[in-house]
DNA sequence: CTAGTTGCTCTAGCAGCTAGAGGTTCAAGG
DNA sequence: CCTTGAACCTCTAGCTGCTAGAGCAACTAG
């Protein structure tokens, strides 16, 4: 059994953390010691790090809720794990096509820059200036 | 002079977000009329188009605090805009890099999910086990 | 002149935590 | 066995960047 701390640092949570998790209803109320201290087991070990994980690989929270839900209930169709995973798939194909476009604007601007003053520096033109911008974004 | 609604609607930003905007000190607080209702000119307009545009590429306020100060004050070194810049392309390639094989890692997921039930689908243990991942981030 | 839209201020809420206050319990060393 | 200090407890408030709502005043079109 594990103390609140050490299911921290063996998952990479920190420790308020845990307890938000719980406070949400993500993590179920542990076992408690006589002095009122949290214990967790392996199964908490193994869901902490699943949580973990997904929140690394850019899910929200409500989407890994559901991935648990679906977990905790192994018999139901792929289907539902399946969607939210192409969902998360297609959101992330998106940011990274904006961050990309954006990627060219500041590396247009870093080039512009004379070292000079801002008065004859792009930056802030560029920034401010729809025009001069490569990005996918429409004005208005 | 535009009222709060249509400077909104020129530059795209909500009427609540202006209001906020003037709140933390991002925009000077305008004229009013008799009436007290905000009365904006071409510069706020500007300078608003400014931020829009600076928050659409993932600028974070502060950052956009600091370039406009910068811009406030045209005569001092245009090196300190340039090194915001920098410092946001760093960041931005951060990010498309960390997407990138979270996107690999997604399209595993989807294809590798059997369409049966949860028992079979891999979606659920690719996230749980991190030996199956090939994301740059570290377990523990 | 009146109706309907837009504006005002103020407060509270969202995600997903993080930090602090003020107190209790546990584990290690002597 | 006792002490010390780290780790734990609950609770509240704060962070970013807004968004929503209440309850009211002012402006604009017909």
């Amino acid at each position: 059994m594990l103390s609140i701390g050490k299911l921290g640092r063996a998952v990479g949570v920190k420790v308020p953390t845990i307890r938000y998790y719980e406070q949400i209803g993500l993590l179920p109320p542990p076992e408690r010691t006589a002095g009122n201290q949290r214990l967790y087991g392996e199964k908490t070990l193994e869901r902490l790090g699943f949580i973990r994980h997904a929140r690394d690989l850019g899910f929200p929270l409500d989407a890994i809720r559901e991935f648990l839900r679906l977990a905790d209930d192994p018999d139901r169709s792929c289907a539902a794990a399946d969607e939210i995973a192409r969902r998360q798939l297609a959101a992330v194909n998106d940011r990274i096509a904006r961050l990309s476009s954006l990627r060219d604007e500041l590396q247009r601007m870093v080039a512009q820059c004379a070292h000079g003053t801002i008065a004859d520096c792009r930056v802030i033109e560029v920034l401010g200036d729809h025009a001069h911008c490569a990005a996918d974004h429409e004005p208005g």
